[in-house]
DNA sequence: TATGAATGAGCTTTCATTCAT
DNA sequence: TATGAATGAAAGCTCATTCAT
């Protein structure tokens, strides 16, 4: 891996468990085996360097999430709506994932780091409304834009209470009677 | 007004608008026109002004939540669960609301926040279960606990996604098919 | 006992364990249980109340040692000797004067503090200088000041020694060592 | 000289001269012309600083007293006695020396300074019995632990009375009578 | 490309001291 | 006499950033 790459993996990693302010530049240099020097080098400031983690980060969840489109393109709305929630919910249980999710969380929150990504944040909300109302879309009972603001603003309480809970977080009886309540609102 | 409230209120609107993190004491001090010393002499040190802000605000919180349940106490279940609804997308609109709401997520998201704050944001939270399982315990087709986990998610995730969103978040219209569709869920 | 008395004995204790530059008048106000008004009613300053603490301690150690003299002025002047030695070594091992030495050599070696009793300290010496050539001045082989200042000057140095030393520091074979050195110096 | 170097030289002469607690970091950085960002990139902290500054006083010590050893290998022990006491009462009147002193008895005194530096005065006070007791155990009529101990800490007490003693203090005369106490004490 | 010494602004915190009550 | 809230200067320390090598 190269040396930008690494940086950019031990930043998301220390942003994500210790929060953008309380990483210092230093830190990341220990983490990462490398010089100060480099990071500038790599990065203008620290801010460019969120950004491209952002970027980086935001990236790696879009493939994953066209892979997606591509297998069930030709499925029932319904049954798509159903394995696209699926999916979600699966990923929420993993680390790797989880780790995207609390840095995802902080760039929301944080108005220092909202400020720096504010545009980046935009794109990314679009592109994830885009992919929910391709699948509602196709189903005459739901009312696209609100709909997918809705499932995109719950999916992500439900991430958010789930990322900092105790172990006995009900996640899984969340999951199906977060999709039973849609398929009946849907009507199906 | 005494000096400890003037901080204390100072605080909260700072750390909700530029991040616990950014905000220096020395810019409370100038914003509540006090000196430093005065700011240690009221709070042994900022992480301890945290948490009575914290406390502070869950205090008025609970107050105004408390009222609300004692008006309701005789309605039929599924009315006092939309009133409770209804009661909570109102409070999201309002400004004042707007600032606890966004101090409340960051003390989530931020880790060096929930840190300092981990037995209080627990404490809220049960606060918070035993208000929807008050209401979803007279309701037979509820499942007290996981809906009631669910419900606090979900508006999280609409009062997160709104507070930080453009202006022409469709608040109204989802509020809507979130009560529709947990009437529907409900058998109601 | 009364506020002032209390105070300074709180001072002593507190400046001899923890040092004088570290100990707040905060600190001594909590252990006192006095407010800080009331010190500042009692001792001008800081300064003031350290030049107290030492007049009110050189004065207790002054007291013991006249009554010494008192007792033992008509014997011959070797036995006077043995016996004020035996007293000062004695008294290096009485938990209370501990504290008292441990206070008296930070202010004989701490710059901050020196400078403060400057004057006390150098009475103090001529009151000791004193004592010792009242008992040297009857041995005819003794040189009087030079004496003195060596003899006060090893006690000094041993008591130092002994005071900051492991558990297993030979004082009393020390004693034995030095008295006999001194009986060999002035030909007994 | 590197900067590393001219921070530690400043440090010891800012320290014996005023005191431990009472040099700022910033009145370092001023004396040695070098920015409080230098003090921290090479000296984790301020103790951290005070232990180094100790090693390289030590250091120093040590180095001159090896020469000595050296030179007087093969003296009769009497003879090596008398040098040494000689060349360390010789050391109390030099400038550079007094200032290395002044910040050694703060050491021992000063309990801030002592807890930072305990185990290192522990092992500089072994250093120094270990020299006096390969002069004494030549001596039959010396008891090795006890008096080098006692040798220790009078020299110990000469040096300090001596060095915040006024312009007449008979340090000549001291000498002479204290290397006399010793050759009749040894039966020399 | 990469290093790490150096900078200096800014942070949290401590503290002697004052003063209205 | 006594209280303790308030002050403001100064402390130790952190950190993003620069730059000579």
């Amino acid at each position: 891996m190269d040396r930008k790459q690494l940086i950019l993996h031990t930043a998301i990693e220390l942003f994500a468990t210790n929060g953008y302010e309380k990483t210092s530049i230093a830190t990341i240099c220990e983490h990462a085996k490398v010089s100060k020097g480099a990071v500038f080098h790599h990065f203008k400031n620290k801010e460019e360097l969120l950004r491209e983690v952002f970027l980086h980060m935001a990236e790696a969840v879009s493939e994953a999430e066209e892979k997606l489109s591509d297998i069930n393109g030709e499925l029932p709305a319904n049954e798509r709506l159903v394995i696209l929630l699926e999916h979600i919910f699966s990923g929420m249980a993993l680390p790797e994932k989880q780790l995207t999710h609390r840095f995802e969380f902080q760039t929301l929150c944080q108005p220092s780091m909202r400020i720096v990504l504010e545009d980046l944040i935009e794109k990314r909300y679009q592109l994830m409304m885009a992919q929910f109302q391709s699948v509602l879309r196709d189903i005459p009972s739901a009312v696209g834009v609100v709909d997918s603001h809705m499932l995109i603003a719950e999916i992500d309480g439900i991430a958010l209470n789930y990322l900092f809970a105790n172990d006995d977080y009900p996640l899984e009886k969340i999951k199906q009677r977060f999709i039973k309540k849609y398929l009946l609102l849907l009507g199906f």
